[in-house]
DNA sequence: TTTGATAATTAGGCTAGCCTAATGCCCTGT
DNA sequence: ACAGGGCATTAGGCTAGCCTAATTATCAAA
């Protein structure tokens, strides 16, 4: 008679939602995740993350390979991307709407994301237009859970003489973002190397108005960046 | 040597912060809060509410006496106002930022009270030029742990003849939220009352332009009124 | 003053998540 | 082919919060 009502989609735990994104950000290069990078990720002892995965295969949220490591199902990914796409437009309205700056964002949002409704979300994505892209020039998933997937270089496998357009910055940590951000060194900023130190050495790089960098490696390895003329959006 | 970093401050869990906001809202005039009494309002047994009492007397936020109740001790009182700062700052958000209804903020803010930081809920209220009434009319706390508070009269004890103005809906059901808009009942509407049937029946009162309501018992009770004259803000 | 209703507490158990210690699996290097 | 190292898992324990059932305190009414 009545129509079933969709899937009861059971109402995850902080703590699974955590996993979850842990997992999609693990094998976003295919493959799977293994239990001590999810640990590490997570800050937990591996133990846990045993437990936790038995747990999540039991309700289809992964698929647990022992002694491999986990994949998302369908579900389990749709899940990871409610919450990545949470997460990144919280952030996004936090620096446009309430001057954050782009270092602080990701922690408020960590805590945010776990308790904002969809319909908060949508509002605030509204406010935006829309946003494609977070602060740090991360692909924002539709509310339809579809991500852009886009091939970027680091800055430190970017060979000397190229130009390049910086896209994303893939850290969260306050002190190097802010540190970044002095450096001019945020998404949409066209960089030429100009040169490269041998054995891990910095990269030296020229702005768009012609001011110079010295970036280090770790650093390096955080800038991602599309060659010039590649198209941008 | 060094400066004694002030108090650690605790960091309290989510259901701590629950069990204070009720204790402070059922002492609000004065007395005790009653194991029962906090027990219904948080939807759990009384047995949790025992033994949650007996943690927070050991962490110093509330003052037990065994088989009386219990009180809020300075510490929890400014807990708790922290959490009804948080929560009616958001609900004042949500409604002026993001088109909220007044209905649906209650929800939204009762799990993003968690959640915010200190730092964003000072930037909501900055960006709404720190209001001091939550879309229900209610005061809202000031960052230092100030809260006003004035005697208002329900509908259903005003008598007939009075004039009042409608200052503080007291009530966070959406449906009733919603119909009460409708009716055009919302805080700063100047009322007359009209008449009022016998035995706890409706009040009959008319608005500012001139339409008439007929407003039972159950509503009557929940609508927080000052004389007329009685000075405004 | 005793009694009984009502409310509070204690006793005892459960789950989710975390931990450490102990064990088990897998694979690489000899 | 197998020995070890390293990672994963199991075993067992802890805490916060919740529950129900059993017990105890309080207070008002007979």
């Amino acid at each position: 008679m009545n129509a079933v009502p969709k899937a009861p989609e059971p109402q995850l735990t902080r703590s699974v939602e955590d996993y979850l994104k842990s997992v999609f950000h693990l094998t976003n290069q295919g493959g799977f995740a293994t239990t001590s990078d999810i640990a590490a990720m997570l800050e937990v002892a591996p133990p846990s993350v045993s437990g936790m995965m038995k747990r999540l295969s039991e309700t289809g949220l992964i698929e647990h390979v022992p002694y491999r490591g986990v994949q998302l199902t369908p579900q389990g990914r749709r899940a990871a991307l409610q919450m990545i796409r949470r997460h990144r437009i919280l952030e996004s309205y936090l620096t446009s709407k309430l001057n954050y700056d782009w270092g602080d964002v990701h922690d408020e949002a960590e805590r945010l994301e776990h308790a904002v409704s969809e319909k908060l979300i949508e509002r605030m994505a509204d406010a935006l237009g829309e946003p494609r892209y977070d602060p740090h020039g991360a692909p924002i998933p539709t509310a339809a859970g579809e991500i852009e997937e886009t091939e970027l270089a680091t800055l430190a496998d970017t060979e000397v003489g190229a130009s390049v357009i910086l896209r994303e910055v893939g850290d969260e940590h306050p002190d190097r973002l802010h540190y970044l951000a002095e450096q001019g060194l945020t998404p949409g900023v066209r960089l030429t190397v100009v040169d490269r130190q041998p054995f891990n050495g910095p990269t030296i790089v020229r702005l768009n108005e012609g001011m110079t960098r010295v970036v280090g490696q770790e650093l390096a390895l955080l800038l991602l960046c599309r060659p010039v003329g590649s198209d941008g959006e």
